[in-house]
DNA sequence: TTGTAGGCGTTATCAG
DNA sequence: CTGATAACGCCTACAA
């Protein structure tokens, strides 16, 4: 009955005060250090005690407190994740790749969704720093008019701790190291793959202008182009591709134009769907009307009728390999800053026709 | 010369001394105290003392040590996200609900993926408790053998800490908070949709056995069928389609068998594509051979041939429901713990043949 | 091997 | 309105 009652009082209790290692101490009659030794697996206490100790955690239910053992140590086991805009599918096989190395190192990681808001972007890096985490993973938005966040990346870094920048980088960061795709490369790819098909009226859909990525994508279109003697048109260059519907429309009226060009390079997920939908409502033919490559690649690009051609990139390598980065940079293992560059590849599916 | 030095200097030193808010007292020769006041706009502070401070905040490159405060306070404006698994695209709307409501509110929020991994569930929780999240929104796993974590999550409770189950609940949990969808209405739906265009023999792909919504949709078919007198075939029922590979092959099995189903429900996006898939290698014409309700609405189920109709979700407001009950129960202005049951909504679209 | 004491950076309680 | 002082929970020399 007695015990019932205990039972029931300790359930209900609204809140309980949390055990500390100095409650083990108590109850032990020993000294907070041995316990604190204990539980932190350092050498010094005797196997024994050792184990007295771990029981008596394990019974009062005690759980560290880690803004406590932070504070002294500075040590969060804790990293931020900055994601330009993360309905991007994109970030789906990215985190997966950061969590599978963050994970077994026992590091937990923040994510900020700036949504492409230099603003937010501005705020979340504040908010990183003052929790402390021990290292920044970002992939940094850089506003139209040329504004960023450098300074408070160099901030950062002054502060020791490391940032890597991934997908996108900020020009001019010397010593902050980063994982890219080669992009121009990767565009480059697409239009070969175009050409050697026949194709010589070429279009290409930019998203946000701005964006590092999709700035390189341009220019790497352009140089391709001149590389393999293909006249550029400007009027089949759509240009910051935001907005869905705008997007479409856009490209409607160049496909309705007289001199349309005959083969579209996409140049994010995004804009492979609007690219389709918008091709699909128009009645034209895929690829017998109009030649598409699409970016970036969905598992779901190889079920549209017909399977999008597309330039993939490794993803979830991009994760895995920037968390590494950041981690041995954490450790202070590594002394100069990596610029990692990844290449595309191109999935030949059925969305570019033989013109010939 | 000597000022060019001394900057050269700050911005060389690998790591500097991070100013505290007693240096700010130091330089302006006041107290910690009224530093502490004004940097966290407490009243108690002079006008023009405050903006001293604030000042020198800013000159000294002052960024507040949150470990410090969070010790102190006992808040660490920080709460946990448990995802069952990242790979799903359902995550992307689920982690932007929640995002948009917990920024404004600055909190961060840590993410944990599982990978349906009791195991690893568990020690993520303990790892979120150590670091003192306010919070924990969770889609926890429930194992096959029926083990799972409600222990941990009860100690959670009992700390004082909510949790709000999302997506998935654990049952006998009383004490917490949960926004899921009403499984078997979505799938009624489903059912009916294909009972009103003439199909009697149905078949069902389902997901990892033992998880919630699962075996939620299961019954929720089982008791469609039995409502609006359908038979049921145990061998168009495909169990544990966890393996893509596998999932596929005993669809195919199904298929090809002389009693074979003439519409099929799925339970995710990821059988939605396993079976789109299969069914095309087979040769099957969509909807004329086989009608396909998929679950789970991917933006690219409309650009597929045919356009997957589909019963959708709504993943944004869970999270943003799942996320501000959180949030009022960190308040404390929450007696009752809420249980949410949102409805599906059924996207008509061409993969359903109407056979009269 | 064990214990003692001081401090990590902040906030909160009291006095002045 | 301002300042001293004592925690918060843990780690870590240093001493025993």
């Amino acid at each position: 009955m007695k015990m019932n009652a205990n039972v029931c009082e300790r359930l209900r209790s609204p809140v309980m005060k949390k055990t500390t290692i100095k409650d083990i101490a108590n109850e032990l009659n020993i000294s907070p250090s041995s316990v604190s030794r204990a539980l932190s697996d350092e050498p010094g206490v005797s196997p024994s005690l050792r184990k007295e100790i771990v029981d008596a955690a394990e019974r009062l239910n005690y759980i560290p407190n880690s803004s406590a053992k932070s504070l002294k140590t500075r040590k969060t086991q804790t990293v931020g994740l900055i994601v330009s805009d993360i309905r991007n599918p994109f970030f789906l096989d990215f985190m997966s790749g950061v969590e599978t190395v963050l994970f077994p190192r026992g590091y937990k990681f923040i994510v900020c969704d700036i949504g492409e808001d230099f603003e937010k972007e501005r705020i979340y890096i504040k908010w990183l720093l003052e929790h402390g985490v021990e290292g920044i993973l970002s992939s940094p938005c850089g506003g139209e008019d040329g504004r960023n966040n450098s300074r408070l990346y160099r901030e950062a870094v002054r502060r020791n701790i490391p940032v890597v920048f991934y997908d996108r980088i900020l020009e001019g960061l010397d010593r902050i190291s980063s994982v890219t795709l080669d992009n121009r490369q990767a565009i480059l790819q697409g239009v070969l793959h175009l050409k050697e098909n026949g194709h010589r009226k070429l279009g290409i859909v930019l998203h946000k202008k701005g964006i590092y990525t999709i700035e390189e994508r341009r220019m790497g279109f352009l140089e391709a182009c001149k590389m393999l003697d293909i006249e550029i048109n400007a009027d089949w260059i759509i240009e910051n591709a935001v907005d869905a519907e705008r997007a479409s429309l856009s490209l409607e009226s160049v496909l309705k134009s007289d001199r349309r060009p005959d083969a579209i390079i996409s140049t994010n997920q995004f804009l492979n769907e609007v690219i389709v939908a918008t091709v699909r409502r128009m009645g034209l033919k895929i690829p017998g009307d109009l030649s598409i490559v699409g970016f970036d690649d969905h598992s779901m690009n190889e079920l549209i009728e017909p399977p999008l051609t597309t330039i993939r990139q490794p993803v979830k390598d991009i994760g895995r390999i920037a968390a590494t980065i950041m981690l041995s940079e954490i450790d202070g293992t590594r002394g100069d800053k990596s610029k990692v560059v990844l290449k595309a590849e191109l999935l030949q599916r059925k969305s570019v026709s033989k013109l010939m």
